[in-house]
DNA sequence: TTAATTTCGGATAAATTTGTCCGAAATAAA
DNA sequence: TTTATTTCGGACAAATTTATCCGAAATTAA
């Protein structure tokens, strides 16, 4: 469904976005300890969710990943995974055809546009500050 | 969603499923044209299938590969998806952590296990049969 | 029996994804 | 100003996925 990296880059945003509602600022090493992946690679992944301005990242002593209290409801995992694995998963054709086309459609189409569509939705509505209180409140959890 | 060797299963299967219900027998290099994927790599995934005894394959002059007619009801796409990219997607976390685990849930858990239903839902009611007939009336497209 | 055709299966290679390493740049504090 | 800390960015490496090649095996037909 995501790939690795996807998966590396949500659990991380979430853990800075619970950090975030606590005013916490969180370091790379922090973040890897958390969500339990390579601590270089997901560097590299910061670097893009920065630039994305889904995060901020901020150097030298004390620096650190941190989210605007604020923006926590503003921002959704859809964004997060458009950033990382691109936005295939949103429009693209289930079986691979260049696009998702209606008139000339593949065999799952009709199937797939409503999974596809409920996928949307939920991936949009689903912002971080609700996921950071379950997260908080340890409900959910990040890693095993 | 699906890997690429996936897609080219599900087309793959779908061809023979089209031919079938015509009573053809189809080689690899008509299924490689007609679902555009490479001869060699296409070969090895029919040899998947075969084993999993979703699709025959007959060796030897006029050999290639079929389905019996009568079994068209009674494959479906999520055997394909499982035989090919087994069956994480769906049953699996949507982060990836070891297993989907209700009682210590990651934070897209509810958001995912409706969305993760309604997949199964959907692979594993939509039979061959209904798509060969589309097929064959032109409706759907394998390539483009 | 021989020849032609077609899938099988193993080795290998290319491409992509995932992951590491290390010096540079920025910044805070001594 | 100097030092320590932390992210940045580029090069490199490992692992996995995707793809090719080729001889072997099976089967049909001449
Ligand atoms: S054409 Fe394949 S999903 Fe729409
Ligand atoms: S625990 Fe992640 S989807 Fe169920």
């Amino acid at each position: 469904m995501f790939s690795k990296t996807c998966t590396y880059g949500i659990k991380a945003t979430l853990f800075i976005a619970q950090k975030a509602q606590l005013d916490e600022r969180v370091s790379l090493k922090e973040i890897a300890t958390a969500i339990d992946s390579p601590v270089a690679f997901t560097a590299k992944i910061l670097q893009v969710l920065a630039k994305e301005h889904i995060i901020n990242s901020i150097k030298g002593p004390k620096g650190g990943f941190e989210i605007a209290k604020a923006q926590l409801p503003n921002i959704t995992i859809k964004q997060v995974v458009k950033a990382i694995d691109g936005d295939s998963l949103f429009n693209g054709c289930a079986l691979g055809l260049q696009e998702c086309n209606e008139k000339a459609p593949c065999p799952m189409h009709d199937n797939f546009v409503s999974i596809r569509d409920q996928l949307n939705e939920t991936l949009a509505s689903s912002n971080l500050l609700q996921v950071a209180a379950d997260l908080n409140q340890g409900r959910t959890v990040l890693k095993r």
